[in-house]
DNA sequence: AGGGTCAGACTTGTATACAAGCAAGTACAC
DNA sequence: GTGTACTTGCTTGTATACAAGTCTGACCCT
């Protein structure tokens, strides 16, 4: 049954469209983690043949999204606090070292400059949008780790980033949290200006490791709420 | 056009099947870096449809043997030592940190134990097998990130591996490189349980420095023998 | 002889038909 | 009432038909 609607031009194939329709699902909540779902419902869901579909669904595995249970069906990831925190480490892992590699490299970087630019600004030039905030907190700590010049890692980094971002986008509702990260961004940016490797691995990690406290307080509940928030 | 020839029972399924056969035919150097080919044909050569054959080829790509290429075909993918570099330096970033973790957790662990036996053995009972003492490595390796606990880490570590391998084992030709292998190892190993983290680290770090800068040795002349050698 | 155009033999992308297996619910026997 | 076997519908796994695009090479025109 091919999509009568005219399908988002964005994409060059079915497959890449379906692989984008369903992960906007999970994140909305209209998925919930733990759900079970038939590859059949899901390709009516997106207007998409079963081909395309699961060549999106085996995309969404690997990133972790999903799981497949073998002859049985589809299952959105459950929420796994301790594979959130083995993430959260792995991520530190990968930040320091860039941090690291940044402290001791020549760092007149643009990237540098540019990050300088953003989180060193004024504070009445500060943004307190919630979306906004969390896209350019990613952007802090996906540049970072872009400046350290290792492709692999960045690309790990980003999958990982990507998984965690359901949750993480939890903690930015609150205008203190988002206070606290431009300040603590600031404060790395420049320990690593000024080449110093220790302090600015120590405030990045305590900066995560934050983070990380935050997302343990995520409760089943306020998955429900920002369903609701999504949706309404 | 389904297999006559009753297919390998070791595999649940034939996408499963084509991915291991196609690997196979990668590694064997039946399929040589840079290679173009088609799924028709693949899907010939492997026997099996189109359609489990493109769930291995994705599987392929994300592993890194083989790249897609739009509306052309798909590629074996070529050798890329810069790549291989970041690789590597990925791979002691995850073991580093492994070690360390060894070193300030408790030292009794069986993993460790296991270890020591395997590799701090009498010199008589040394194997000097070119296949055997390459999947020592690997399991050496693969354990100390296990005994760290954190399998995101330890299933990016074994991606890493399996994409090095290829041309990881061309550097355990020459038995020297087998003896330093035992006699590294074991140093090792004897600062991990010493709680020795620097020197732990140090050693490691040299011993995956002294695999790289091997493996940048290697030439297309050395693919080409190998070639010869597993096929005759 | 040289250049342009068209045909055909490829390629991948997609939809769909069919087979095989699992699960749940029902009806029947005890 | 309880246990067991069967049926029915749904699931994934696989093969294949078809659509659409691309490159190549030959042939014709100039």
């Amino acid at each position: 049954m091919p999509s009568i609607i005219p399908m988002n031009t964005e994409f060059s194939s079915l497959a890449e469209h379906a692989y984008a329709q369903i992960k906007q699902k999970i994140f909305n909540f209209e998925m919930m983690p733990g759900d079970l779902i038939s590859e059949g419902n899901l390709a009516r869901l997106v207007s998409v043949s079963r081909t395309p579909l699961r060549q999106a669904l085996q995309q969404l595995q690997h990133g972790g999204f999903i799981k497949a249970i073998p002859k049985i069906g589809w299952q959105v990831a459950p929420l796994d606090f301790d594979k959130l925190d083995e993430l959260y480490d792995f991520r530190i892992l990968i930040e320091l070292n860039a941090v690291n590699a940044l402290c001791h490299s020549n760092r007149d970087d643009q990237i540098l400059k540019d990050l300088q630019k953003m989180w060193l600004c004024p504070k009445s030039k500060r943004i307190f949008n919630t979306l906004d905030i969390g896209k350019l907190d990613e952007q802090f700590h996906q540049s970072l780790v872009k400046a350290s010049g290792n492709e692999e890692m960045l690309k790990t980094h980003s999958e990982i980033t990507e998984r965690i971002k359901i949750v993480r986008r939890l903690d930015f509702t609150k205008n203190d949290r988002i206070s606290s990260t431009y300040d603590e961004h600031g404060q790395i940016i420049k320990a690593i200006i000024a080449g110093r490797s220790a302090e600015a691995q120590r405030l990045l990690k305590a900066h995560i490791e934050q983070s990380k406290i935050e997302v343990r307080k995520i409760t089943l509940g306020m998955l429900q709420d920002a369903k609701k928030m999504a949706s309404g």
